[in-house]
DNA sequence: CGATGACTTGACTTCGCTCAAAGACAGTGG
DNA sequence: CCACTGTCTTTGAGCGAAGTCAAGTCATCG
């Protein structure tokens, strides 16, 4: 019984060790290698948790709307969300996916870019948009490692319109299945966990629902990842992966 | 003579009434509408003009390559760039085109994450990062600006991702022409210019050249646009041009 | 256990891609 | 000043992949 999968429960769940929220993100600078950094220091998480709200959502609550004025950012403890805009036409362009530990709540002049609802049950920290200034305004350092949060996120951005650029569905699908695998701590695992619905990687994509169902089908012929229940995938050859991943 | 186009010499050149360089960006707080806000005060401008070296390029020169070392951000006072990356597929994607105010120089773990190349003759600052870094530890209000900046460049990283996530080439062409629109000085002209090349422009919307040239047509047949020489374009009809933009 | 939403599959259409070849432009050197 | 040359652009024909519509299955939650 493959597909019995206990209760939606995703493992996007990071036991936070301290308390207050936690940043992460690859840096810019020098590094080793492409490795995540946790960005806040201890007594800036406490600091952080002291202007925080802390608060519990269940699985498909909407956090905010597009457009609705922006009083908040918002730091994910645990949980999975989707930030997406319903276009004029009825369809729905998912922007991104966050996780623990990201960072949201993205305003174009006083209003939200996007509307933003829950996927799994997630906890959050809800941080006033003026408390946070101050803070900023007081510790340059936070400052550079929100800088540093931010350019992540327009590496991330870039890469999903490349993905999004894609002609081929098998393509996109593995080149998202590859972000998914990202989010893991444990990265040397085969097994990937994926917590949203297939309309919801469709609006990530940018195809069809059927187009995903499709891609996901020709990929498992042709042996490259199982797919196991609806939110459990196998990556089968890597080599073949990563080739795919690569293509355009 | 419409075609009589002087030089190639941009529109995008914005007259620079103060010293050193300057950053503009719609801001994320709130505000009355959504207007460009220069973001640097005359000290700040004066003291980045202090660590920053003046250089002038001519068009098609590359600034830096995808993956060397960064050493350097840059900001542009005068001309475009744009910033792309050539997939395995020989394939080229641009991620984004830079103009006059803009700031760019992203890295990941050391390294410049596109290449960037001047499209027409362009002046710009060069900081050193740790320079740069230097003075964004003293001075948290430059901070905000970059963020303020950064915010700005990840929502047009997001409308980019809708823009090539469109079946339609006509629509993204029409999406394209207004980004281009507002980066023009006097917004209230139905003159675009286009300092890019067609293939240039292909890169960016993710379709073909070919395709390109067939959605262009297409606009000037359905009477939404007329394109004048191969760099300016005209608008005929706004609630069309409107309505196509809005379309997907 | 039943109802609602999520998923899967098939048939047909449409649109952009590829390949190929011809036409227009801009910068160069004579 | 002009012809030249390489690049950029335009146009055409045929193919393939994803979109749409429609019907049916599965699973999850109350």
């Amino acid at each position: 019984m493959p597909a019995a999968r206990a209760k939606r429960e995703s493992p996007f769940t990071f036991h936070v060790p301290e308390p207050g929220p936690s940043l992460r993100a690859i840096p810019s600078g020098m590094a080793p290698n492409k490795d995540f950094v946790r960005l806040l220091s201890k007594p800036q998480k406490l600091a952080l948790a002291g202007i925080a709200t802390r608060e519990s959502l269940p699985a498909r609550a909407v956090i905010y709307r597009a457009d609705s004025v922006a009083e908040h950012v918002f730091i994910i403890e645990r949980g999975v969300v989707k930030s997406f805009r319903d276009l004029p036409s009825g369809k729905r362009r998912i922007a991104a996916f966050w996780y623990a530990e990201d960072i949201f709540g993205l305003a174009e002049a006083g209003r939200y870019v996007n509307t933003l609802q829950t996927i799994t049950p997630t906890s959050l920290y809800r941080l006033r948009r003026d408390g946070l200034m101050e803070m900023l305004q007081r510790d340059p350092e936070l400052d550079i490692q929100l800088i540093c949060k931010m350019a992540h996120e327009i590496r991330a951005a870039y890469r999903h319109t490349i993905l999004v650029a894609r002609r081929d569905a098998p393509g996109r699908m593995v080149m998202f299945l590859r972000t998914l695998m990202e989010q893991r701590h444990d990265t040397n695992s085969d097994t990937i966990d994926i917590p949203m619905t297939r309309s919801d990687i469709a609006a990530y994509l940018g195809i069809s629902l059927e187009a995903v169902v499709r891609a996901c089908h020709k990929l498992e012929k042709a042996g490259v990842v199982d797919f196991v229940g609806r939110h459990t995938a196998h990556v089968r050859n890597h080599a073949q992966f990563e080739k795919i991943a690569a293509a355009l």
